[in-house]
DNA sequence: TCTCGTATTGCCCATGTGGCTAATAGTCAT
DNA sequence: ATGACTATTAGCCACATGGGCAATACGAGA
């Protein structure tokens, strides 16, 4: 028999962690090697057990799950990293696949999909639930918002109007319009009530 | 010793309720007696299995899981829910312990303190995470938004204007007008925009 | 009964919004 | 280096917005 897949996880729901954990080291081919809630000790962990697969959920306090995959991968590119996810915002996805996760599943799947999305990852392949890369496809046009728009888009959802948003960001009110028009035209909706609407629902916007 | 508490899981994470069990099933006080995924499933199996405790998350797909609550409620006023959380929206929590739940606990909480909440809501008595209960005073003024606003914050969402409003309401726009208004003051925020983003924000608001 | 909150309607007005069109400059990849 | 994209600025215009102020009607609760 091989040796077991040494596993690290990273999740703020201790409830889950835990649940995982168990559920984890019941298989042998499994093994879970450290539980993470947070960046920095996701890193840390990392850098101690240096497991094969690390499973990251998405939503954490402070640092995001995405941010945390960044910044591990950028110390450890070898990193394979699972996204594991209640969410099935766009955005989320769009960004963790861009920024090198191995894979990414909800939290609906069965244990079972689990179970071989980690080995699928340890193996060196790429795992996408259908249902996601469906909704990518839908949305793979040129809809992606440009860092500035996402700028605006942060003000756009404070209240803010043209003029406050051109003060704050050092610009003219006309090219707070041009952003916001351009905001409007990429989502596809009629105003930036609907625009904040749409980047809650797609991931741009965070609680 | 006595007999073990007999429970109902209800989420729609496969992950998580596997992960619940097994730790609970481990602990000999307690006993997981079934599974739910989603509303339908929840009640059949209540009233089955007649649970002392039923773990019930608050995000679920179809019927959400306030209004499995308020269902099960309704069919079994003697049911003891426990409501379980991964998010901290004012909201839900209001509308949770106001539909009956015996508590309210979010799923960062450790494993003892979800293990001494069960235990609580099985003795009769009520329970809310400490962090919880101050958001809740934070906001337990005059500013609960009437079952009209609600609506109108839903049209708004959508890039409705006021005009746009009132057609579909069969009311004037004059009126729609004074909703928004009502609805600026009670969230207090500048503009529709920003209420929808404080909709999100305290749960008024669905994904 | 009387009051409070909700839902409704009305008007005036300064300001903001979004569509349209158009131009310039920088960056980046082909 | 040529094109594509982004960020920037600009003006015109019909329409929507939100503040202020005021009034009526209805049901629930004290």
């Amino acid at each position: 028999m091989k040796t077991p897949v040494r596993l690290l996880l990273a999740d703020d729901h201790a409830v889950m962690r835990a649940g995982l954990a168990n559920m984890l080291n019941s298989n042998p081919a499994f093994r879970v090697v450290g539980e993470a809630d947070d960046c920095d000790s996701t890193l840390k962990l990392y850098a101690r057990e240096k497991p094969d697969v690390v499973l990251l959920d998405v939503v954490m306090p402070c640092v995001d799950g995405i941010e945390t995959l960044r910044r591990l991968l950028a110390r450890h590119p070898e990193a394979r990293v699972l996204m594991l996810s209640s969410s099935d915002a766009e955005e989320d996805i769009r960004q963790a696949l861009q920024a090198g996760a191995a894979g990414y599943v909800t939290k609906t799947a069965r244990p079972a999909e689990l179970i071989a999305a980690i080995n699928v990852c340890h193996e060196g392949g790429r795992v996408i639930s259908p249902i996601l890369e469906r909704k990518l496809a839908e949305q793979a046009d040129g809809s992606a918002l440009s860092p500035r728009e996402i700028e605006v888009l942060n003000l756009l959802r404070k209240g803010m109007t043209n003029p406050d948003v051109a003060r704050l960001l050092g610009i003219t009110r006309h090219t707070a319009k041009a952003h916001v028009a351009a905001i409007l035209l990429k989502l596809d909706v009629v105003d930036r009530t609907e625009a904040v609407t749409r980047g809650f629902e797609r991931g741009l916007l965070k609680m």
